[in-house]
DNA sequence: AATAATTATTAAACAACGTTCAATTATGAT
DNA sequence: ATCATAATTGAACGTTGTTTAATAATTATT
């Protein structure tokens, strides 16, 4: 009952990161409680208290960690200039990142229950980081800076969440025969010929 | 601590879920809890373990019954033969049957955290028929029954999925002004226009 | 250097939760 | 009428997130 100094906030915020996606991994999330954190982190769940508001906020910092890792795993592609490879290559790393962590996808990359609005700005931040490395590989096909690079981008990026959540939870496999990368593939493919198409001819209905 | 045969086991199980879904919407999810749903329907919480295994399954045929809710509004719709109007036909409804329920897509539209092996027959049925109803508005497209006509169904049921899922947490707002059936009306338009280029020109790369 | 203020840490407690179970009583079968 | 079966319950168990008063180490002030 009394104070240590053993590591100082920063390193405590880290540490119990650390425990708490070490827990997630090797015994999936529900085994993730402040007690189990607080023990493997060799403090009582009060430190964790002094740390973050409640269970929830340390969850949602663990969250931005995930955003932060697949930002880099994303960041280390080359881009070639070729739109279409482009956004392969950065759909492929997407789904690698997740491979065999389906407890990493379903549950720490998941939006969060609440109003956008109360979402902290260093969270929305690193969403919009993710997004944007997308947009640069939709460079080649517009003009900087546009809003229908900005909204292709954005639908993307919805896509293939969409095609990796239903794909971490096996709801791919109940249907058909088609996996992921497949159907991400699917996206890329038409998505990107269907905007050539709409940039061409204007004439349509 | 006696019988009592107020209800059949049928009707428990109506009210059981009827309770569950209003404690939902008009108090979020939180409040969800084996204790309330008991007291709601006049019950003590052992008899719900009569009727599930646990408080998880009956979420689970919460869920159930909200893919039966969006199966039977998307099944009113008639389709045209118009595969792009069809398809945005249904887009639309999928985007308002969730709108102003964003509990409900949050929390009982979700992919299961469990192996999708261990998804019972019924449930796998209803997700299928939802996604048939999207296949239908293919057909113009497709010869009757390929496989690619089903990739293409499902590749836009994923991603009507992610827009709805970034849209229910806020997320669109976050990064762009396009709302969520902007997006849907451009994943259509743009995925389509992209299928009929595939299959006209095959000499592509 | 001594004292005061602040801060970190803890053990213990609280309320609420999911779940189990022995006891009890109504129903259905014999 | 009797027996077996099934439904229902209150009370209990273990666990959870969270709060708090007490305590001791650090930091600031003099």
């Amino acid at each position: 009952m009394a104070r240590r100094s053993d590591h100082s906030r920063e390193e405590l915020y880290e540490l119990a990161l650390d425990a708490a996606a070490g827990i997630i991994s090797k015994e999936g999330y529900s085994a993730l409680t402040a007690r189990r954190v607080a023990t493997d982190i060799g403090y009582s769940p009060g430190t964790l208290y002094n740390l973050f508001a409640n269970l929830e906020e340390m969850i949602f910092h663990l969250k931005g960690r995930v955003l932060d890792a697949l930002f880099t795993a994303l960041s280390k592609k080359t881009l070639t200039g070729n739109a279409e490879e482009d956004v392969m290559k950065l759909f492929d790393e997407y789904l690698a990142f997740f491979k065999g962590q389906p407890e990493f996808r379903t549950h720490l990359f998941e939006p969060m229950a609440l109003p956008a609005s109360d979402l902290p700005d260093w969270y929305r931040q690193k969403i919009t980081n993710l997004v944007d490395i997308l947009e640069t590989a939709l460079a080649p096909l517009f003009p900087a800076g546009t809003t229908e690079r900005a909204k292709a981008a954005h639908v993307l990026w919805a896509g293939l969440y969409g095609i990796s959540s239903l794909d971490a939870s096996g709801q791919l496999q109940l249907v058909s025969k088609t996996d992921a990368r497949n159907m991400a593939k699917s996206l890329a493919t038409n998505f990107l010929a269907g905007l050539a198409t709409d940039t061409h001819s204007r004439g349509k209905k």
